[in-house]
RNA sequence: UCCUCGGUAGCUCAAUGGUAGAGCAACCGGCUGUUAACCGGUUGGUUGCAGGUUCGAGUCCUGCCCGGGGAGCCA
């Protein structure tokens, strides 16, 4: 620990953090931290202070402090920051089990009234202060649960051989029309925010073999839903030599092993959350599987009325899905409803080979991808009936011209699938600081 | 862009067209084991903005602003 202001006097028991105090029971300890509430009586303070790895009940007793250390724990106002040394007690009045039989306590920090209280707020309040509502326990644990997830997801694509290949946030042009993107000034030119690595990856995979990108994807759509952000961040398979099974293959892995590293890692925060685990255990592969031709059949069976051609939107995915606690494949859809990348299917030529995973509980499209189409003719014709510009894809169709290989991948969206994973109903509260159309601030 | 709901104290909300209130927070005091502690007291308001109807508008009407949820689109 860095020296100076607030550092450990001399004379000072060792510092320790509250998730591993258990490990100090009966000794005497320092903990820097926060002041996260406080009751007192007359004769007896309780401190619940934080530091960032969990909350302990510090005890303060008149009777066992000096006069100034118990007006000092007395006094601390909400979310001071405080210095607090005491011996660490087995406790079953406290929660977490152990608490801390306060022997002196500073406080380095008076904080002002704090605009977060113990009691309700509304959403829009609090993300308004979403820097200091970090401190709560709720985002605490989602926020926790996305780290283990990032970390689980990175270190899986490590052990299945793939390489890490950054794509680019600024891009030239609009591979899917210009309506969605982001747009800012480049040296006197135009340029975009990243929609999707994936043209990116395309290349990469034929460097590399199998490749990912994961980070932040730039969307400039007007939709306020529970399922949407402006900026959110995406992690993009793509390898070569891969057809539509290798994509359901390795999205399934993918979300069993997600799903394994946060009932692994993550009990507590799936508690503090009221998120019942047996939701995720029972999560198995494999997954069932649902051509586009049987969804709409068991569509229309099941009361709604869609033609053979026509997108699956969200209540449709909420009627598929529901009933049943497992992920949900959906693949090969009509070409028309696909990006012109998709490659075509050999055995039925209205359809393209593209996968989408709806999350159960209605949490939506949590992955979506396929197999890209290999041959430039196709690649060309498919760009005209879309009506692209060719000029901004010129470097693209290259791919096709040197050495083309089937080739196939997907793109994962990290805040759905944290969203299912903790069983909060809104993306916004899975990352960090949500971008929306009406929130840029803080 | 469209549909829908809403905007009253720092926060969460109440108030039949008739004196704008409660709980929490903050502040003061009390209490030796509290768990969103409890008890007593104090402070706290341009009812989103503008106009209209009315003896009288937080409440009714018109317009605007801001926000929530949903649709389209997607992850």
């Amino acid at each position: 620990m860095r020296r100076g202001a607030g550092a450990p006097e001399s004379g000072e028991p060792p510092s320790t953090s509250i998730r591993s105090i258990g490990e100090r029971a009966g000794q005497e300890v320092a903990l820097r931290g926060w002041l996260y509430q406080s009751r007192s009586s007359g004769k007896v303070a309780f401190l619940l202070v934080r530091d960032g790895t969990g909350i302990i009940q510090c005890v303060v007793s008149k009777a066992e402090v000096a006069e100034e250390v118990f007006e000092a724990a007395r006094q601390a106002t909400q979310e001071s920051s405080v210095v607090v040394t005491g011996l660490v007690r087995r406790d079953d009045r406290a929660p977490g089990g152990y608490e801390l039989s306060v022997t002196d306590f500073r406080t380095y920090q008076t904080a002002e009234e704090y605009p977060i209280s113990p009691k309700e707020h509304g959403v829009d309040f609090l993300m308004s202060h979403r820097h200091l509502w970090l401190r709560s326990r709720r985002p605490h644990a989602v926020l926790s649960i996305r780290s283990t997830v990032v970390q689980a997801l990175r270190m899986f694509f490590e052990r299945e051989g793939f390489v890490l290949v950054d794509a680019p946030i600024f891009t030239p042009s609009a591979p899917e029309g210009t309506t969605t993107l982001f747009e800012t000034e480049y040296f006197g030119g135009k340029a975009y925010l990243t929609q999707s690595g994936q043209l990116y990856m395309e290349a990469a995979a034929m460097a590399f073999g199998k490749v990912y990108c994961f980070g932040p994807t730039f969307r400039a759509e007007k939709h306020k839903t529970r399922r949407h952000l402006n900026e959110f961040w995406m992690l993009e398979p793509e390898m070569a030599w891969a057809g539509l099974e290798d994509v359901i293959d390795l999205s399934e892995r993918m979300v069993v092993d997600a799903i394994r590293a946060v009932l692994e890692k993550r009990r507590r925060e799936l508690e503090t959350l009221e998120r019942d685990p047996a939701r995720l255990e029972a999560v198995r592969a494999p997954f069932p599987r649902l051509s586009y031709d049987e969804a709409i059949r068991v569509l229309n069976e099941r009361g709604c009325s869609i033609e053979w051609g026509a997108d699956i939107g969200g209540d449709e995915e909420t009627v598929l899905a529901e009933g049943s606690e497992q992920p949900l494949f959906v693949h090969r859809f009509p070409r028309e409803l696909k990006a012109f990348y998709m490659a075509p299917d050999p055995e039925d030529a209205r359809l393209a080979l593209g996968v989408d995973l709806l999350a159960p509980e209605g949490y939506g499209e949590i992955v979506g991808g396929g197999v890209r189409a290999e041959s430039l003719d196709y690649l060309d014709e498919q760009i005209r009936k879309h009506g692209l510009p060719p000029e901004p894809l010129e470097w693209y169709r290259d791919l096709r011209r040197y050495g083309s290989v089937p080739h196939a991948g997907f793109g994962l969206g990290l805040e759905r699938l944290i969203a299912w994973l903790t069983g909060i109903d809104h993306v916004r509260e899975t990352i960090p600081f949500p971008r929306t159309m009406n929130r840029i601030y803080p």
